[in-house]
DNA sequence: AATGAATGAGCCTTCATTCAT
DNA sequence: TATGAATGAAGGCTCATTCAT
């Protein structure tokens, strides 16, 4: 139906991935996907909104994501690992807009920067609620600043697009059982991290599956 | 000396910083720093060449400091911590170079782009060096992957210019401490990190000072 | 009958008079009345035509209104007050029809053009023969120009689409009467001025009325 | 020095006049006069601005001719023959401008409107006083309204933009004389009509000489 | 009779860059 | 060393028009 409007966005996520918003034109992304610039103003009004749109549809799925991670586990430990793993994987299906969203979103017109800082604030937050719960009910450390553990464990995830290639070397799983082997380590606290299902066996076990 | 070179300079950084490179015309830059074009082509053979000295006055500044880092301490751990901090502290001097290496590097010229890429992985080179020799001397953890892990730990420290202001809630220094003390308990054995100067005591006396 | 083509006559007449016939975009004439794109394309070829639809109409409808005029009085100076009255009145009729006809006749295709130059200079020509038969029959001054009188006084009422607004301060009716006082006295000479009805008591007359 | 921007608005005014400003682009425009789109930006900031400069220097001219002409003479006859005069022969020098004036005005964009609109409300102003004048004095039969029968004045010259041709059959001086003789005719009273120098011993002398 | 998705030519504008001075 | 007038390629966007349905 809307074909035409999904092909484009597919086309200018690669173009843009590769060269950068500002390194594709309106006429580069038509020619890639076969279509012509009125086919393209006709889904979109600008440039702009397309920017906006990719933004919104990641920003969208991954705030969804994270809370169905947060609604499914009772322990902030396994709310914890589920949100780090469901966002690991998204890499595999959302790469460009990931690279998109942290590469260009300088470029957003301000009301469409307004709406995404929304939903990208309730990400955050999402974090620091699980991490302050963590605390709280004695999981994670009392001493770890909740905010900048909290950036820091998403600065560790999202640089991910920086470096990740799919197909590349490195697997998304394993990627991602690292990290969360690294962010448990860093966080719960010495009774916590000793439970079987916590320590060394934990990375362990799924190294070798 | 070259007094202009360097108000070209500084004018570009906070434009960039601000606007993104794309944001930001010659013409801007050197009304913003009261000169003209002519005088900006007389420093510079283009915009490219702009933005590729302003990345690596950054990349060279920062891998000089990993180097002495890395040459003062003789354990890996306390490379690590002092590589970490060294850069943690530049965002004081050099967040604006930071945003812009980060965010426009996609920008650069094929040639210029080669020449920086080769400073960035060595640095890069330093932090896996460090993992590895952590892990050969017992320090670190074995199972961890090294490139994830320095990718990780890259990560972390790296997205501190997303959110970091001077100036603003987060004291530099705190922020240091904290990454310190995420990234020790991430990598270092158990046995290591329960020398005193590597368990929550570390974070605790930085935090109280 | 065809509803539709009229509707999108009377769209396009409001908005070719406010913005004029650049400032208006096909999609807004049938936006404004409803319909679609399809639906224009349906009754007009282009929007050329549209445009000469709009400037035929008029022309034909004054063109006949000065026919009448003519022939319904004998003497040259009730004749040429019988069209001028006939004509300022269309103002109420046709305001945004002569607001496109003397704004943008300068974007009619050239073949639209020549036909609507042919009916524009029959009009024309009503005035000057009427005037030049005021001149043989002794009724209007003999040394003006006949042409130069007649754009004159096609002057003096066309440029009133520029600033007669309907229900406006000035009343149709007073508009008309007081050009046709000033164009009488202009014109007629002494002897025939100083009749009753055509010195100031005409003008009297009517404005008590 | 500024050669190009005579250059352009000259080349523009050529163009405007003969397809309208909506009938002409940049392109043609900097074609016309030998120059480069760049060389356009250079001395305005949009097609928008050129249109007003074109607007603001004619009505600035004429605004000056007016005032001079009011002052120069004493009673409301001589005044209004001066400004009539005055405007006429502004078509020999000022022929596209005014074209561009009276057929394009509806294009300026709403700041530039505004500026014009109060100089052109001027200029409109003048012609009202010096008829009120007139009709204080005792020259002008008082019976019009000055609205109105300055709209008139203004319909009956403005139009002539409509078919002046220079060098054409028409000579400015004729039109200019004419015009004075019908506006004279139409609103001096009987007692100073008939006083030799509005009779039309004026229009014959002229139009002998 | 009517729809609206799709086209593509053409427009205004921006901007890095050059060069005579 | 520094200026700024001038260039021209390229970009985002508009809009009249077509056509399958």
């Amino acid at each position: 139906m809307t074909d035409l409007k999904e092909r484009i966005i597919q086309s200018s996520l690669e173009l843009f991935e590769k060269h950068g918003y500002h390194g594709v034109s309106i006429n580069q992304i038509v020619e890639h996907c076969g279509a012509s610039k009125g086919g393209f103003y006709h889904y979109f009004h600008s440039k702009d909104e397309l920017l906006y749109v990719i933004h919104d549809t990641f920003i969208t799925y991954v705030l969804e994501k994270a809370n169905q991670a947060k609604q499914t586990y009772n322990n902030p430990t396994e709310k914890l690992q589920a949100i780090i793993e469901s966002f690991v994987k998204v890499f595999d299906l959302y790469k460009s807009h990931i690279s998109v969203f942290y590469q260009e979103s300088t470029y957003l017109k301000p009301d469409y920067e307004e709406l995404i800082k929304k939903k990208r604030d309730q990400f955050k937050q999402n974090i620091f609620e699980v991490l302050q719960e963590g605390q709280d009910k004695g999981e994670f450390r009392s001493i770890l600043p909740v905010e900048i553990t909290g950036m820091a464990v998403l600065g560790m995830v999202n640089w991910t697009y920086k470096w990740y290639r799919k197909n590349g070397e490195k697997d998304i799983e394993e990627i991602s059982h690292v990290f969360v082997d690294l962010i448990l380590h860093s966080v719960l606290t010495g009774e916590t991290l000793h439970q079987d299902r916590y320590n060394d066996f934990f990375l362990q076990t799924k190294m070798n599956s």
